[in-house]
DNA sequence: TAAATTTTCGGAAACGATTGCACATAAAAA
DNA sequence: TTTTTATGTGCAATCGTTTCCGAAAATTTA
């Protein structure tokens, strides 16, 4: 079936395109009674603008670029969820990319992107590395960009995070008070920016309480579930094991839970842990998962609007340079009592 | 900053924007020198080609849309990614919406998509309504779809779905060789197909094994999880209340482990439960849980297959009217011991 | 009534890429 | 040398919309 056009619409009503076009945007300058005349037709042939057409020339395509390092993450989920909230009611559209963890793919992501794909993207970048050299073909375009969650250090825009260090010191204080003295950090990655606030915020909590530390309690762990529980298993093998846990990612919590499932050591009788999540069944594990969640929806939400304000406003300043911090919440359960 | 186009190529190189655009189509009709020339200046200028004058002029957007009725539901996380693996190398992308179980959004994003946004949808259907009146509009049109998990019944395309009659069917067996003798069905509505496909599978197993059946016995829930859990809790708090359970969907079966925790009824010792289910974490739960889980991974891959053969490759047929079936893999644990 | 506005609409260019067609130039055949 | 055939390139139309500019027609003002 022939798609249905301005032009078409245009003989169908004896009209010059213009005009019809005028008329569907409700021009000021169109007769009330042509224009009822083109909406109902439009209307009765369900007519829909074709969308590249219009990009084409308006030189906009009201579409937000996604990244994420992971899909199969309630987190990023949610985080999509608030953002499509806020951008359907705009009129806007998310393509969605996964990069797999992968900088790679993040790079031949972003460079379908910029081509002029979409007006704005949003990304959270792969925990590989965090210097983000690889962003650098983002600079000299002119397209907005904000980051969330996994943060490059020093590419000049806004950039929302939950307060890892307070959450990371917290956490680790609520583990001391339980009465733990030798806490684990587990990490997915030195070099990945929430890990290492995270992890600051761990260290101080230990300094300020006058524990000892020790290097070998940071573990880094990898992208594989088999090798991450394989390695825990060893930690908690050693003599000198541990009787706390702090993990600044959900899938290392997993892990542990299954590392420990492995041996017979009781949490939280002989370890308590805590964990970065946003898991909605915490509470249905075994035991009960004490943990940070970020509130995911907000940043989304938050995410969505400062792009909306800057694009569909005009003479909206750049991004500003910055980092907007949103809180995340604590919630105690079995595993740390 | 201005983008660069290819009459911008052109122009810097002296040529026309015609032997630019063949050049970097890799025309047998430019000779082997001009290519390089413009291949080099493309690549160092990192030229990528304005997507919507091609989707314009080519009449095709390679990009698919995707429908879901959830974003936070690993089901359909990994379905996407399946799908994400194989457009990608096709050089397509992914526009995903969430119709947050709403028909009325559901029609929104379609006739959204109708308009030449998209090449083809991928769709899972709300639970609303499976009728499908709302999917009307694609009618006439000629955008190919194909449907997963909850299909409509009378739209003429191919359809994949797991062996829901039979998981259904085999899900009650295990029950009932495990000593359940009643036997609750939880489903989120029985308009739903796959909730009616399911609840075929387990009516049938409780007949052949001459089991008593009570209507009372089919647990109708909603979207509400407060409401499923009220709900639920007066089902166990019956005289005669159930000794087995079979979740139609992993959401029910979370909120029978919320309900049963403010009983003092045990699980699995007085009832068992199996639920469908594609969680990564069922091996967690407390007690942990015995799933029938649907290879998404599978289901997104194929999916993308079909599309992509349909818009890659010349004289393609329409899709086919038919269902094509993924067996779902069952896995005993505690909560079924 | 004539002139100046205002309202309403049409023509045509533009957005950036692709492609049918024509036209050079070079190489091959007559 | 002339004619034919490849080969390489340019011109211009096209996809469907929006919008600048101009021109009738209708209205107001002089």
């Amino acid at each position: 079936m022939a798609e249905i056009t301005i032009k078409y619409l245009a003989e169908k009503l004896n009209l010059a395109p213009s005009t019809v076009s005028r008329a569907l945007n409700d021009s000021h300058e169109i007769s009330s009674g042509t224009k009822e005349k083109v909406m109902a037709l439009a209307k009765e042939l369900n007519f829909q603008p074709n969308p590249y057409a219009r990009s084409l020339r308006e030189q906009k395509s009201k579409t937000i670029g996604v990244i994420i390092p992971e899909r199969i993450n309630n987190f990023f989920s949610q985080v999509i969820d608030g953002m499509e909230a806020v951008t359907k009611a705009h009129g806007y559209h998310l393509l969605v990319y996964n990069s797999n963890e992968d900088i790679e793919q993040e790079k031949t992501i972003l460079s379908l992107l910029v081509g002029g794909r979409v007006d704005a993207i949003v990304m959270s970048i792969s925990g590989q590395n965090q210097k983000g050299e690889h962003l650098k073909v983002l600079k000299n375009r002119a397209i907005p960009i904000v980051f969330f969650d996994r943060i490059p250090y020093d590419f000049p825009t806004t950039k929302l995070i939950t307060n890892d260090y307070q959450a990371g010191y917290e956490g680790t204080v609520h583990l001391i008070n339980k009465g733990c003295k030798k806490i684990i950090f587990l990490v997915l990655s030195k070099e990945v920016s929430i890990g290492k606030e995270r992890m600051r915020g761990y260290l101080d909590a230990l300094k300020s309480h006058n524990l000892p530390f020790n290097e070998s309690w940071i573990v880094a762990c990898g992208h594989s579930e088999i090798e991450n529980i394989a390695h825990l298993e060893k930690v908690f093998y050693k003599i000198d094991r541990p009787d706390g846990v702090l993990a600044s990612v959900e899938k290392l919590a997993l892990a542990t839970y299954r590392a420990l499932a492995k041996t017979n050591i009781k949490m939280p009788e002989q370890v308590k842990m805590v964990s970065f999540s946003n898991m909605k069944i915490a509470d249905l594990l075994c035991p009960p998962l004490s943990t940070i969640s970020q509130p995911a929806i907000e940043i989304g939400v938050e995410c969505a609007n400062l792009l909306m304000k800057k694009l569909t406003k005009k003479d909206q300043p750049d991004l500003e340079d910055k980092i907007v911090t949103i809180p995340s919440v604590f919630t105690e359960r079995e595993s740390s009592k």
